[in-house]
DNA sequence: AACGCAATTGCAAATCATTTGCATTATAAA
DNA sequence: TTTATAATGCAAATGATTTGCAATTGCGTT
């Protein structure tokens, strides 16, 4: 059902709606700069181990949303010997970290995608699951608008368009 | 983690951002007069059991959005031979009928309600799982809008915001 | 009211994604 | 190096949901 299987799912970059283009990512001084994860793991005495280091590399080098299976496929294509249980552990230690986001989008696995860009909610193609980020301020300004009049106040969202490429426009 | 367990979970309302108030259900013509499931069933074919009319009587009698173990206890205590199995396969059932909406909070289980309200979003108080569901035209718009900027049709779409009750406000 | 039979059910076993126990291995501090 | 112990691989355990199958039941027909 949907999208599933070995689908492709390139992240096919940041939108921004009624205004900006998205910059600067988070905490990052220059562009493009990558947060040292290795340098942080050291600092908070978590070991740096042969598949973490292969798990780190994949999900900074590639720009889709992969889930635990994509990413152990990955993986093993470097070391063979690492093991599924490891990505999971994984992933819920760079989570975290905070240095990858976990969504739970249809289909059933969890996907994943390194942290450190701006915020951004997703719209995914329901015949190829290819995934295409984008972001609204007038969105997000009328969510809070709509928790604050409830009497809460948001703690996080989710925000995701399922849908399929118009057929002429 | 979050809410979970038996946390009570009653829909407190239909809201409106920005504008109206809930009001006519979709394609009733009187207020508060809920479609005749059973006739549908009938007409399609599809058996009128026991444990199908006591589900559906939970479904149409709770206000809140109970999963299927919930469901299940609710219907035990109406006939104890009722099977976790069927109320699955019921909900798979009234779910392609359009008689309820399935939703995927956050917590693993799949959550239902019954259909036949307006379209409508969720805020779930992370804090007792309470899901308070309102509905803005403003983000609506803004959906389509950035879909179709992004050369997309919306078929569906999830928005959920997850809050904490304010403190003072 | 009783038939007949396919639709439905209950139960147990099977899936699927993810987690965990445990013995073994390997990181990094001394 | 030596060592203490964090991390790993593997298999078994989970938890939600699904499914195979024999027994049951709804319901149009007699």
């Amino acid at each position: 059902m949907g999208f599933s299987g070995g689908t492709r799912v390139p992240r096919q970059g940041i939108f921004a709606t009624g205004c900006h283009l998205a910059h600067s990512p988070g905490m990052n001084q220059h562009a493009n700069h990558k947060p040292d994860y290795e340098r942080e793991m050291r600092r908070s005495g978590i070991r740096i181990t042969r598949p973490r280091k292969i798990i780190l590399q994949i999900l900074t080098e590639t720009d889709d949303h992969p889930d635990a299976m994509e990413i152990f496929q990955r993986a093993s294509a470097i070391d063979s010997s690492i093991s599924l249980s490891t990505v999971y552990r994984t992933m819920k230690l760079l989570e975290g970290m905070g240095a990858i986001h976990r969504h739970a989008f249809e289909g059933g696995r969890a996907r994943f995608e390194q942290a450190g860009g701006e915020h951004h909610d997703h719209l995914i193609d329901i015949d190829t699951g290819d995934v295409i980020e984008f972001h609204s301020r007038r969105i997000e300004a009328l969510q809070e608008e709509i928790a604050r009049s409830l009497g809460y106040d948001i703690v996080h969202h989710r925000l995701e368009l399922y849908g399929r490429k118009r057929k002429k426009g």
